[in-house]
RNA sequence: GCCGCUUUAGCUCAGCUGGUAGAGCACAUCAUUCGUAAUGAUGGGGUCAGGUGUUCGAGUCACCUAAGCGGCACCA
């Protein structure tokens, strides 16, 4: 007698299955318009191929392509396969080792016969015909359970050495599935968790498009070889496909390094590679922004300090900076050599120094001068540090990832008392500081302890739970509640929270961080007088909100796609006139706003309106005071505000000074 | 640093299989004084990233170097 399995549905109906049927079964029981619908299957909250049989009683919920965060994961997924089994058609030999979904398709890495080297570009369209094929050929996918010798077996054999290195790692007593794509002597079969669709047919062969290659170390570790990646995107429908491809060229528009150009506001070149030239416009920005900075740092107490762009190469060694960062560090003699044979960096004779890659020794030193009391503490030391570091050449990137930076740098010493305190409050600031500069939203992340570090295992439990306590704290008062951990990816010296934000295309970049730091006061030797008349050390927590003025004015000028809020805006007004009788008028205008603290240019050129109206548009001014004879005997101006479907606005000069000034007043100084 | 691609006028780009550099915008001059996203005409402007080689001849082919772009790795 055939044994009922009990199948629950989302609706809280239970339908009775037979043993052995599976979530498709029940999709047809339902009606063929849910079998046609229906991708996958969540059993018990698991992700499961459709096809794949009832192991008991269950819980099913069918994924369909409404469910669309789920859909995406699985298409992608199959596309990857699609993809692999596509390029071993194509290219015989090549080896095959991973290929997940990611947040806008897929990617696989390939092993490429040493014939033919990496992949290029140029080979993608035929990849991508040779997927199209496949798809239409609507083979099945097919899970089986095999043993880790049956699959090292089969890899061997079948010369894909990445595979059966893979597979004997595989924790013990892990099921292991291998998928079958279409039947008998043309099925490829590839080593995958799953789950998958249950044929290629059921993919849209034109909602994928393979976008670029790229090299990838196996396994990430830069020791091993070079794999050959190829990524698509991959979508539920032709449609969903175009729309992406369209966002993307949108934010390609956001671009910080074309918008800097266009705008004027900073350019790079080779001869300073790493280092940017900031212009007129992209300066007053800075100006702006730095400004704004050191207001609200006075504010939340803390006091400014300068310190030295070079020190001695003994004060990094003491700082441990020597040791362990010395490839990133520009190092320099102390003196000129006069003759190639008396350079000191040859004959390791004479003294070095360094340029500093970051302010936190010197803050030491300051914080070491005279003696400090347990009533002085906490002391938040900050300085808009000028830092270089010497970075990987690959890993440079417009002005978002530089090798000469200026921080919102500071070193807050504080008692073991304030620590989580201060570091609650600190999360605050940044908070309200990024909301005024626009971002509402931020990732959170906790880089926890690396390899490679100082201290005792102690300190560092104890740093890491202070915050991750701290920042627990925090969300309560902040729009943040989660925070994602990163196992080793912390500073040598201390755990780091990591406050991120996101460029036009979603790549995401570290903007703030605070680290709990114990070592360096230890290693440098600083202490407080305590309570008790004892000498006591200080923790050292490393801050900075918006990093580093260069990174962040990037993200800014993607974030706004240069169309500044007022009080940023680089030139906030532009008199133009429309005839050259109106010319004295525009110049009164322009002088009036300026007196009044107003960036303002004026364009008196012999130009029609319309040219003018467009060049400024284009170059998001935001204020466009247009001024014509009618303008010029009323004493009034034309205004015309950047983007704004409005008309313009017809007011006084007066009027017009006022609520300039009104409106261009800093988030920190709004009354109200 | 690693893999792939790119580098032609200030900017954006064209230049087929090697035969001696071109457009639009910008700039300058002249004309035009015009009411909200490009007025017209004329003109100037290039060691084709740098280097080496192949060739009668290289922007075009090969190699090296540098920088840029997309990733990988790195990011104290």
């Amino acid at each position: 007698m055939t044994k009922m399995l009990k199948i629950a549905l989302p609706d809280g109906s239970v339908k009775e299955m037979p043993e052995g049927s599976t979530p498709a079964d029940v999709a047809a029981a339902i009606g063929p318009g849910l079998a046609k619908a229906a991708l996958a299957a969540r059993i018990n909250g698991e992700v499961r191929d459709i096809t794949r049989p009832f192991d008991g009683d269950a819980e099913l919920a069918l994924i369909t392509s409404r469910d669309e965060k789920d859909a995406l994961d699985l298409v992608r997924h199959d596309y990857a396969h699609i993809l692999a089994e596509a390029v071993q058609n194509l290219y015989p030999g090549t080896q095959i080792t991973f290929g997940p979904a990611t947040d806008d398709g897929f990617y696989y890495d390939f092993a490429p016969t040493a014939e033919h080297g990496a992949f290029t570009e140029e080979e993608l369209p035929g990849i991508e015909e040779e997927m199209r094929r496949i798809i239409s050929a609507d083979k099945r996918l097919v899970r089986e359970v095999w043993t880790r010798e049956e699959v090292r077996g089969f890899f061997d054999k079948q010369g894909e050495a990445f595979k059966a290195e893979w597979v004997m790692e595989l924790p013990e007593g892990e099921t292991i599935t291998m998928y079958r794509t279409g039947e008998g002597d043309g099925a490829w079969i590839d080593l995958c968790r799953g789950p998958h669709l249950a044929s290629t047919g059921r993919l849209d062969p034109n909602a994928f498009k393979l976008t670029r290659v790229s090299g990838a170390y196996w396994r990430g570790d830069p020791k091993n070889p070079m794999l050959s990646r190829i990524y698509g995107t991959a979508w539920l429908n032709r449609k969903q496909l175009d729309e992406y491809l369209v966002r993307l060229e949108e934010a390609s528009k956001r671009d910080h390094r074309k918008i800097g150009q266009e705008m004027d506001l900073f350019h790079l070149q080779a001869e300073a590679h790493g280092s940017v030239f900031w212009h007129p416009k992209g300066y007053r920005i800075w100006r702006e922004l730095e400004a704004y900075m050191r207001r609200r740092l006075d504010a939340a107490g803390y006091v400014e300090v300068k310190t030295p762009q070079l020190m001695d190469a003994r004060q990094w060694e003491k700082s441990g900076h020597w040791g362990k960062y010395r490839e990133n560090m520009f190092v320099v003699p102390d003196e000129i050599p006069a003759t190639q044979e008396d350079a000191p960096i040859l004959s390791g004779a004479a003294d070095l120094m360094a340029l500093k890659p970051m302010n936190c020794p010197a803050h030491v030193l300051i914080f070491k001068q005279g003696i400090t009391s347990y009533r002085d503490l906490p002391i938040r030391m900050a300085e808009f540090g000028c830092c270089h570091r010497n970075e990987p050449h690959g890993a440079l990137h417009g002005i978002l990832r530089v090798r000469q930076f200026t921080q919102d740098d500071a070193h807050i010493f504080v008692r073991e008392d304030q620590l989580i305190d201060e570091i609650v409050a600190f999360c605050d600031l940044l908070d309200s500081v990024y909301k005024d500069l626009g971002f509402d939203s931020y990732a959170i992340k906790l880089a926890l302890r690396p390899d490679q570090r100082f201290g005792s295992d102690e300190e560092w439990d104890r740093a890491e739970q202070v915050l991750r306590e701290a920042v627990a704290k925090a969300g309560r008062n902040t729009s943040q509640f989660g925070w994602e951990e990163l196992p080793g990816e912390g500073a040598f010296y201390a755990p780091k929270l990591e406050f991120h934000l996101t460029d036009a295309i979603g790549r995401t970049w570290q903007v703030g961080t605070i680290q709990a730091d114990t070592v360096l006061p230890e290693r440098l030797d600083a202490t407080y007088i305590g309570e008790d008349g004892q000498k006591h050390r200080p923790v050292m927590l490393h801050r900075a909100i918006i990093g580093t003025f260069e990174r962040f004015i990037g993200i800014l000028i993607e974030h706004y796609a240069g169309k500044f809020p007022l009080w940023l805006a680089p030139v906030q007004a532009v008199v133009a006139t429309i005839v050259s009788d109106a010319d004295a008028y525009a110049l009164e205008v322009a002088a009036t706003l300026a007196a009044a603290g107003v960036r303002v240019e004026t364009d008196l050129r012999n130009e029609k309106i319309n040219y003018k109206v467009r060049e400024h548009s284009l170059a998001k001014v935001p204020l466009l005071l247009v001024v014509g004879k009618r303008e010029a005997d009323e004493k009034t101006v034309a205004l015309r505000r950047l983007g704004s479907e409005e008309r313009q606005l017809l007011m006084s000069l007066e009027e017009t000074v006022a609520m300039i000034r009104r409106e261009a007043v800093p988030p920190d100084l709004e009354i109200g």
